[in-house]
DNA sequence: TTTAGCACTCTTAATGTGAGAGTGCTAAAA
DNA sequence: TTTTAGCACTCTCACATTAAGAGTGCTAAA
């Protein structure tokens, strides 16, 4: 990292702090009137220049103030990753708000999203738990009208898949009972490779049942996200940066399009689970997100379920707040996911 | 309706028609040399100011082509709404690739979005059928670690509902299974006012969890709409009516933020399955709105459950393609709903 | 009723202008 | 060596001006 005295260290915090607030390039006029600096703006324009000169901030023209480079950010973001946090009130509240809704499985992602949307003032997203391995848990066979059976599975951590097969003849409730059971009692706890090599032993019946069972246990892993769940877009879309319908482009496809949503994690999300990810100006490789970047985190327990959580926002974004809300949040996800898939 | 003579109304006609292509006022020249009329401009230019005149069209200003205004696309519509069908080929597509998903619940709504967003080219929009009532159909108790309990509910029409429970002190699984055997036996079939008149007849820890079962069967139907479903919306972004952010502020807040969904839906959609709504610039109610069209249909069977489902685009949207489409995909859902309850 | 012809209006793009904002530089002060 | 005052310079922004072009509305003739 560059050398920089403490000064301009302090100077390129306050850029970016009046940057983010005002949305205008900022000049040392400004920065000396706002923030009491005791130099005149002279010496801030000679710091300001400096700045520029190692790359940090621009011009937009000769005659306007500074802005921010993405290097500029990312230094700012550097210093910040690792100590902000909410204030205590706040985190407060959001724990309660969390406890309350803790054995209510289906709250969780639209609750976390919903926070991270209020709490960093940007678009939240927020991916459903990906089990890194389907165990079996328990299975339940419900007959609706004649042949059409309803096959209800649960996986460990709590996963449910449901699917209606339509069979051959019509069976009666009480052998469906039967059957389950007898998986049930079979199967409890396995991974998918065990329970391929029971297959053999099972009758007819029971071997398509659980080829379905199968079935199902590989598609609960094999999507990288599963649901998404959004929170807060239209407000970000508010800010002047999307003014123009070219960069909104971008923020709305990484919170609507699937498949793109899932390139950008993978590029920029650790599988590891704790530290805060930032994306900045999709740092030359997503051109999409020039005006936007990313505070992003993986939550859950590595090896048994894991998520991702983020907030998109303007590169302009409440850095700060954004990260320690990421932070707090993925904290939060990550004990429920835990209290969930230890037994 | 006012009078128009035919020649007016294939002009009204081809002046939505032109505008869709394009995006630009069309001049009475434009019209004549495209679609090969048989009289001048002038002529044309005359039967302009009278669809002016009466309301059908205006003038963004003195030398410019015309535009349809919302009473122009309305009056347009109206005459389509009974009448239009997508191609054989497009429908057997469709039907297809629903058939393939026919057994997969949790498959429907994402692939109605996007076959909505893609036949329409709008944005599209599925909501979740919501029961009208919950019957009871299947309880299981599943115990994970000591205390903790995974309650999974099955309601007629195939809802799962799971909630974890915190019991005071450990149960057996057996027990569990001893307990929501009775439960179900007691209570299969039932709506909740029934379930509470039994209630007083069980032990404490049945009673418990009747209630609780009762809990979530309200909530079931609480919500006017549930899961919401979409897909589409970046690409619609792209029109030149979103290029400024201020009309595409409308666009997205309708299609992301629930409770600005909902009220449009319970202002333009009929409580009745099967007819096809339109909703052109927000219709005066909804200024937000004023650049976007909404088609929408209920979709289900009325007294059981149904959904509604739409597109979104701007006023200048493709209505015979949406129209057509939204009938034909509300139509296969409904079927698909109908199998899942009647049993 | 239709049409040719033309004046008229309004947009759009290009060009110009002056005020204002903010810088960069220089030379003096600390 | 660092800081500062002062001032020239540059660029934007808002506003006015102009010319070309598109498309209309109207009138008078077919």
């Amino acid at each position: 990292m560059d050398e920089l005295t403490p000064r301009q260290r302090t100077i390129l915090g306050l850029v970016v702090r009046e940057y983010v607030d005002n949305a205008t390039p900022v000049s040392s006029r400004a920065l000396v009137e706002n923030y009491g600096l005791e130099v005149s703006t002279a010496t801030v324009r000679n710091e300001l220049a400096q700045l520029e000169e190692l790359g940090y901030l621009t011009h937009p023209h000769t005659s306007a103030g500074r802005v921010p480079t993405d290097k500029g950010y990312r230094r700012f973001v550097t210093r910040l990753i690792g100590g902000v946090e909410l204030p205590l009130q706040e985190r407060r509240t959001i724990a309660h708000q969390f406890y309350q809704a803790r054995q209510d499985f289906e709250q969780w992602m639209p609750l976390a999203a919903a926070v991270l949307a209020r709490t960093a003032r940007g678009a939240a997203l927020v991916t459903a738990p990906q089990p890194s391995e389907s165990r079996y848990k328990h299975l339940q066979l419900i007959s609706t009208q004649g042949q059409v059976v309803l096959l209800i599975l649960v996986l460990q951590g709590g996963t449910v898949k449901q699917q209606m097969l339509a069979l051959a003849e019509p069976f009666d409730q009480q052998i469906l009972n039967d059957t389950s059971d007898r998986l049930n009692q079979l199967f409890s706890g396995m991974a998918v490779s065990q329970i391929r090599g029971r297959i053999s032993e099972l009758p007819s019946f029971e071997a398509d049942i659980a080829d379905l069972v199968i079935d199902l246990m590989q598609r609960a892993v094999a999507s990288p996200t599963g649901t998404i769940y959004r929170d807060g877009l239209s407000e970000v879309l508010q800010e002047p940066e999307f003014a123009e319908g070219e960069q909104a482009q971008g923020l709305v496809r990484v919170m609507e399009e699937h498949s793109f949503l899932e390139a950008v994690l993978a590029d920029a999300l650790s599988p590891e689970v704790g530290s805060v990810q930032v994306l900045i100006g999709g740092e030359g490789r997503w051109d999409e997100l020039s005006a936007c970047s990313l505070v992003l985190a993986r939550y859950g327990v590595t090896g048994l379920a894991t998520g991702a959580l983020g907030i998109v926002g303007p590169t302009r974004m409440l850095y700060g707040r954004a990260i320690s809300a990421v932070r707090f949040v993925s904290g939060l996800l990550s004990d429920l996911v835990y209290d969930t898939y230890i037994e």
